[in-house]
DNA sequence: AGTCCACAGGAAGGGCAGGCGA
DNA sequence: TCGCCTGCCCTTCCTGTGGACT
């Protein structure tokens, strides 16, 4: 059935770029000085996720880097993922990275922070004419580390004497800026673009690109492609939902034996894809998260929601019953709003007036998704 | 108009596991 | 193996609050 499924995956370079023109020409126009030896302003790019960010970062500077030598002018590309766990998820890691991508030799960990940064330092003063720092998936770093070492970055252009240093920053928090002291903020941000989703027409026509690449022809069944393009359109306008839907459909279709891809394939895949979701959230919650969890779940398994108080003493004899020792009522509160902001339960915060303030918690969950979760929390703890 | 419930959720710090160099 | 550091989970203590009830 599959001719190419790598075309259907994230990491796939299409050879034209649909409906992004836009933002590429905007791009490339604000780091065009690089090839006339002046230092590009810095950009931020905003977006949700799958609204090709990345891709066109990736495509924008590489066409920078081959202009560039072709006239062998020096530019050089740092391209990092701020989220990639144990890659550059901290200061230090992060800098020994740009290091090391700079032919730096740094050790993966020993040195205090102060040193990787003059290493790194160096390691740039070393290098001529524009360096372009991609940082992608911005917004966890900072969320985590906190802004200082972009405020060290957005100054180092101060120190270099024949070194430019632009950054890009990549970011699916739209707010995000509202985490940035204002300094960094400014200097951060003298360029925004912004990705808006793509709308079901746009999907749809990545999607017939793709797909005439990934499925040997006439694989899919009228309507297919609409029917992924308008769920995933639905879905915060997210490509790589879109591309995600078609390529579990196919498998699904493949698996099932059947000769071609159905309208029924894309909803089985649409609930295979929320429910490993789900699952794998919870699967990777702390103990005492998944046990809330169950008493949720058995809570709400009739209509009525349920409040942080009832939740609370219906688990303290859940963890008696168990011989676990329970946690306090505030970190089971803190455990609940987790749960919520992950999407696997819902809780809205309502006044009941003389009968106080509290968490209303509802489960908007399949009865598949209920009883895998009810089941996965029951094997682990032997209920 | 004021009270008061049943929590929400911030701040600070304890304690533990895991990773590190020595 | 030891001490040190860091990140994470958790507790303690706390202040804040929407709106039914008086």
């Amino acid at each position: 059935m599959f001719k190419n499924k790598d075309a259907l995956t994230t990491n796939w370079k299409p050879e034209n770029i649909l409906h992004r023109d836009q933002q590429i020409n905007e791009l490339a126009s604000i780091l065009a000085p690089s090839l006339k030896g002046n230092d590009p302003s810095n950009v931020f790019l905003y977006g949700s996720v799958g609204t090709g960010k990345t891709l066109i970062v990736k495509h924008v500077t590489e066409e920078l880097k081959s202009v560039a030598d072709d006239k062998e002018i020096d530019v050089n590309i740092l391209y990092i993922n701020c989220k990639m766990k144990k890659v550059a998820d901290t200061e230090y890691r992060l800098l020994a990275k740009l290091a090391r991508q700079l032919g730096e030799d740094v050790p993966s960990t020993g040195l205090p922070t102060d040193e990787i940064y003059n290493r790194f330092f160096s390691a740039l003063q070393d290098q001529k004419g524009v360096v372009v720092i991609a940082l992608d998936e911005i917004d966890a770093l900072v969320k985590k580390v906190g802004d200082e070492f972009l405020y060290n970055l957005t100054r180092i252009n101060d120190d270099l004497e024949h070194t430019k240093v632009s950054i890009l920053g990549i970011s699916n928090d739209l707010n995000f800026t509202d985490y940035m002291d204002s300094r960094v903020k400014s200097s951060l941000s003298e360029e925004e673009i912004i990705f808006p989703p793509y709308n079901a027409i746009e999907l749809r026509e990545i999607l017939k690109e793709r797909t005439d690449k990934a499925f040997v022809d006439n694989m899919l069944m009228d309507g297919v492609i609409s029917k992924c393009s308008a769920l995933a359109a639905q879905e915060h306008g997210d490509a790589r939902r879109a591309l995600d839907l078609l390529r579990v459909a196919g498998e699904l279709s493949e698996r099932s034996e059947s000769d071609i891809v159905e309208k029924r394939h894309v909803d089985m895949a649409q609930s295979k894809i929320e429910r490993d979701r789900v699952v794998e959230t919870v699967r990777s919650q702390p103990k005492h998260s998944k046990l809330v969890l169950y008493t949720i779940l058995e809570m709400t398994s009739g209509e009525e929601d349920i409040a942080t108080g009832d939740v609370y003493s219906e688990y303290k004899e859940l963890c008696e019953e168990l011989e676990v020792s329970e946690l306090t009522q505030r970190r089971v509160s803190g455990l609940i709003s987790e749960l919520d902001m992950l999407g696997v339960i819902n809780a809205k915060v309502i006044s009941k007036g003389r009968y106080g303030r509290t968490r209303q918690i509802s489960v908007d969950l399949s009865e598949n998704i209920r009883g895998r979760l009810e089941q996965m929390v029951e094997e682990k703890f032997y209920i």
